[in-house]
DNA sequence: CTCTGAAGCGGAGCACTGTTCCGGTAACTA
DNA sequence: TAGTTACCGGAACAGTGCTCCGCTTCAGAG
């Protein structure tokens, strides 16, 4: 086998120019379009915007998740590194745990439309699910036990329910002002929180 | 003017027996179709189990929510009457509220796909949502309200707010075992909770 | 029972989606 | 410069929601 791996000495060949530009182009006009039109603009509006054809979004990103993923990707990194920041620097696991969640949720909000990704069942997002779920459940998981381990929250919550639960209650979440998606992350959050006095439930 | 007013004397003409027959039909077919294919599932699919024609499905309910609504509106409606029902059984405000939104819950995960109604941005469904909210917001105010006074929760907690965090706590609840959303909804609530000691946070 | 007006019906048709597929083009390489 | 082929564009297809109008058939009058 000829090494067709990267970083080989033979390249097979250079990824063409106009590809390169493109693929730019598609994110960048993506991203614009995101914002005015929610991640659930039609395809068509995005290749117009970058001045391409359907065919080339299709290549270059094959689904729909696939296109948010690329967009989004440096701010789900950004939210993920957060996580250990935080503990870091936070006074107690459960502070570093809120901080991090209501990052999380603004994210969420100002993505208009992104919280309904967080959900199993949306279709064509598949791979967004998953993506988020690999990236950011572990980095969840470290805060919850470490916040358990300090003994200021009960265990028993599982990473993974937290998130799902967090990314719902986003869920159109800029739309009306009697509705806070933060305050009720943070509710949800106290919920989770071991009685200082000692007996539970 | 003539009294066009219903119960007048000249009672215009009487309803068309198949057109009757026709939206109970309807009613029957959507009823079966949403257990299967969720709320959103094809129009046409419903009007060809229902035997009717497109056209005819329109005429009966001019929007998709309006055939929700109509489908649900007896369990939405022994949703409302329980809370009453309850606040003067259960042994406390706390509990009474806890045990209505237990139910709450249960009705909206069965009904696959309709938490996501209770989103305002929810394109088609306005009239489902309008509709939720007249009838169960009140309730929900009761409840809290009679917590509130009896000291069990702490005030500043909107009846709007807390439904809407319930439902969306719901979407796509039945997809993943680790995700319970009677659980999480117990957890909000556990949140609300004032502490008994006295001063909390 | 027959007649008639109109309430009601059905589905063709339009607009707008996502997605595929392939002939043509233009960027690399030698 | 010429050849290869990666890449592009958009026509075309399939599945939606929704409208609109000619035809059917029911309810009530005579």
């Amino acid at each position: 086998m000829p090494a067709t791996s990267r970083s080989a000495e033979v390249p097979a060949r250079a990824r063409r120019a106009d590809a390169v530009r493109n693929q730019q182009a598609l994110l960048t006009a993506a991203a614009a379009v995101f914002v005015t039109s929610g991640v659930d603009a039609p395809i068509r509006e995005i290749a117009a915007r970058a001045g391409v054809g359907i065919g080339t979004i299709y290549r270059h990103f094959p689904t729909r998740a696939d296109l948010v993923v690329a967009v989004y990707r440096h701010q789900v990194e950004a939210c993920a590194q957060a996580g250990p920041a935080l503990l870091a620097s936070a006074g107690s696991p459960l502070a570093a745990l809120r901080q991090w969640a209501d990052l999380f949720v603004d994210f969420l909000v100002t993505k208009h439309g992104l919280g309904r990704a967080l959900r199993p069942d949306s279709s064509g997002y598949e791979a967004l699910h998953t993506y988020f779920l690999d990236r950011l459940v572990p980095v969840c998981a470290q805060l919850l036990e470490a916040a358990v381990d300090a003994g200021e929250i009960r265990p028993g919550t599982g990473a993974y329910e937290l998130m799902r639960g967090i990314g719902n209650l986003c869920a159109g979440g800029d739309s009306d002002p009697r509705y806070a998606p933060r305050r009720l992350t943070g509710l949800l959050l106290t919920g989770l929180q071991r009685p200082p006095g000692g007996g539970g439930t």
